[in-house]
Order: structure tokens, then C-alpha cells, then sequence
DNA sequence: TTGTTGTAATTGGTTGAACCATTGCACCAA
DNA sequence: TTGGTGCAATGGTTCAACCAATTACAACAA
């Protein structure tokens, strides 16, 4: 009914307004900032308040602080990471649509690989909690991401946890869409009994596929709803 | 000859100090830390350097802070990102050895399909400066990253480019000790040679086939060097 | 008792001024 | 040319104070 407003505290108002600079080349990399008690006048905040926006960016890699030297923007596509492409994604509404697509494209040969592991390395512990998750009343999109995330945890690969946390945070934003079609939850309802099956039967390769299979339907479905929003 | 040593900033160590408390458990998820008052004073430092070393901790994602409210230790695991494990992989030496691997993993499921993208969509551009770099007098390690870069950027998906990107903070860290090995150098001399030609030949199952191989290589060389170094 | 309201306490957010530490540079002397 | 010296610029840290959002709770009303 309502959507929820969007409060930022200033330091944050000031590294999205950083951020946008130097990812649209307005501030290009190897330039130098303003001294930070010129940059907080021009802002008009404290210095304090400028200096919390800065540690963001640094965290994100976008520039390189130098004491005694100054503030440096680095080269973004060179030093990103992909928290800048979830900042991307979320605020550069003109690209979306292509790093979606890209991001699907390239889950699309994480996951499967994945869900082989899973079935391959899976703790017992594991399989019990993948199958009471398939008996649970999660909405069907909560339940989507909990079995993701429970196939990352017994694939047994860190980087796989780490990746999916990814992948996670852009479908909370765009999953709304996919499964408001009843055909996407079906199809997504007999994915959830099917890999859970696979892996708990420990068939690695029916995992790859069954994972793989669902990933191909939802990319085309996705596509499709681009295509039909955006152009 | 001399290595650099290792400065950091107060903000740097206090955050150092609060992520380890964090990934170790002592400080476990969903727990609240003190008010930054009293933080501050524990730690020995004033109000404002402990912020700066919280605002890093909410850029990786590890804390949730609230206005009048506290801040609240997440659960890493649903909310880590790639930047935490790069720190993880630095910091934690008695796990490193394994992320290793699991990155080494990862990368031969991505990076050959890369190679294959980038074989289709390359730009004339982006084939001139592939052989162009093989006529450089880079250093063999300097080459294999820029070759890889050229690469991401040719396959036309940013997620290849920012997902390389934390690849190269990696190896940048220990490919010292794989092109220490001449035959490594060999390997990847004519690894270069081969992948630039498939590329620029637009010939992309022997892009992703090259690209496979060498990281085959790469990652069974890998894993002898740290089974002899670390068991 | 139950629910509401107002107030105080708690806690993060911001400001201002001052001083410390590091760097870069111009200048000088050997 | 090389190394030292001092100054100015710039990021790092501290202190003290106040603003703003949230929470806890007492007081009150139904």
C-alpha cells in the first residue's frame, strides 16, 4: 500500500554523491579530491560527517586515501568490487536491465556446479534441514532462497556462500516480480522437491542438471519481463 | 630484497580488532555491541576514529547500526561478501590454505566461459590490445593479470570484470610463489600465446578449452605447493 | 486490567575547533 | 649529485557539545 521512504544520513547522501561521479566518469580515475576540509565546504557538512563517507568509499576500493597526500580516485573497473555493482545495479537505472542479465548468465554456471558439490559433500545434518525446509511454510520465495543457501552450505566451498549472499541480494529486489506469475511458482515448487532429492540421494550429476534446468527457465522468464517492461 | 612494513591506522586496527571477534564468534550474531561511548573508551580511542572503523564494518556488511537504537552484529554468513573473505583469506592463515582452493575451484567453472564469451564478443579494440600485450616487456606475473583483464572486459559482462578483479587481489598476494617455478612460466607463456590467438580468431570452444587447461594446471601446481608447505 | 500518552534516558548522527603525523617540495650545503 | 632541513599541505585523532531517533517506563484513562 505504502512504500517505505528512503532515509539516508548524510554520510551516506555524500558517498552516493561521490560514488555517481566516479562511476559516470565525471571524476576520472587518478584525479584527486579536494582536501577534505575544502570537499566538506563544498558539501557543506563537517568535516567529521565527509570523513565517514570516505571510509565507504575506500571500503569499496573507489579511492585511495594517502595521509600527508591527498584523496586519489582509482581506476573502478580495475579495483571493483561487487558491492560497487550492487550499488550499480540498484541506482544506475538506465544499466539494470544488461548487469541483471549478465548476473544471471554467470550464475547460471556457479550454481549448478554447486548443487554437484552439495550432492557430493552434504552433511547429514544438511539433508534434514533441506527437507523440513521443503515441509515448512515459508512464502515460496523465502523458501527459494533458504534451499539456495542450505545447497551453498553443503557444497562445502566458502566462496560459494559468499557468492550466492550475491546473487541473494539482487533477487530480494527483483525476485517480487518472477514469482508473481503462478507458473514461476509451480515451476520453482517442483525445482525445490526435486533438488532436495537429488542431493539428499547424494546424485550429483541430477543435481547439476536439475539446477541448470530451473536457471535456464527462469533466465528466459526474466528476459522476456525485461524485454517487455524496458523496450 | 626489503619487505614493506605494515602500518595501519587506528580506525584500521579497531576494525581488524572487531571482524576477527566476529568471524571467531566471540562476538556472535545478533548480539549487541556496547554504545560507541563505552566502545570507545574500552578501546582506548576517541568516538569518532571508533565510527570510522564502524562505518567499514557496515560496508562489509557485518554490522546493522540504529539510530537510537545500537548496532547489532549480523550474521556473516547470510550477509558476507567477497570483501570479507579477501579478509579472511589475509587474516585468518589457519583457513587459508582451504579458501585457496575453494577460489582456485570456482574460478575453472568461470573463467573458461569467459574466454568463450570473449571469443564472440571481443571488439577489434580489444583483440589489438590482447596482442599487443604479448609483445610487452611486462613481467610474466604483470601479463597473466593484464591478459586476464583483457579478457573480462572482451566478454561484454561486468560481472566477469568485477568477479576477475577479486581473483587478481588474490593472486597478486600469492602468485609470487607459482611463477617462482620456471616451468610455470613456460606454462603460461604458451598459455598466453594461444589464448590471444583462439580470441582474436573469434574461436571460442578453443578459448574456453585453453583457458580450462591452464587453470587445471594451475590449480593442481597450487595445491602441491601448499600440501608441501602447510602439512 | 488494559491500552494510551507523555516524558526521560539511551544511543547513534552531526558539528566545530584544535592539535598530531605524514608527505611533498623547495631550498640549501657538502 | 646526494643528503639534510624546514615549511606548507593534508589526512588522522582528540575533545566537547548538541541534535535526532528510539526505547523504556511511569502516569494516566478507559
Amino acid at each position: 500500500m505504502f512504500t517505505s521512504v528512503n532515509r539516508k544520513n548524510l554520510n551516506e547522501e555524500i558517498s552516493d554523491q561521490i560514488i555517481t561521479k566516479i562511476v559516470t566518469g565525471a571524476l576520472p580515475c587518478g584525479s584527486k579530491l579536494p582536501p577534505e576540509r575544502d570537499l566538506a565546504l563544498q558539501l557543506n557538512v563537517n568535516r567529521h560527517t565527509l570523513r565517514e563517507a570516505l571510509r565507504k568509499l575506500d571500503a569499496l576500493d573507489l579511492v585511495s586515501i594517502r595521509q600527508g597526500d591527498g584523496i586519489y580516485v582509482r581506476d573502478f573497473r580495475e579495483s571493483g568490487n561487487l558491492e560497487l555493482l550492487k550499488y550499480l545495479l540498484f541506482s544506475r537505472k538506465d544499466i539494470t536491465s544488461d548487469i541483471l542479465k549478465n548476473i544471471l548468465e554467470i550464475r547460471r554456471f556457479i550454481s549448478p556446479e554447486m548443487a554437484y558439490k552439495a550432492a557430493l559433500n552434504r552433511s547429514d545434518e544438511e539433508a534434514k534441514i533441506l527437507s523440513s525446509l521443503l515441509l515448512s511454510d515459508l512464502t515460496i520465495e523465502e523458501r527459494d532462497l533458504a534451499i539456495h543457501q542450505s545447497i551453498a552450505r553443503g557444497s562445502g566451498n566458502i566462496l560459494y556462500i559468499f557468492l550466492l549472499n550475491f546473487f541473494n541480494d539482487i533477487f530480494r529486489e527483483f525476485g517480487g516480480l518472477y514469482f508473481s506469475f503462478k507458473e514461476n511458482v509451480a515451476a520453482s515448487d517442483r525445482f525445490h522437491r526435486s533438488i532436495v532429492k537429488a542431493i539428499c540421494n547424494r546424485d550429483g550429476n541430477a543435481a547439476r542438471k536439475i539446477m541448470n534446468d530451473i536457471l535456464v527457465y527462469a533466465e528466459n522468464k526474466v528476459s522476456k519481463y525485461m524485454e517487455s517492461n524496458y523496450e
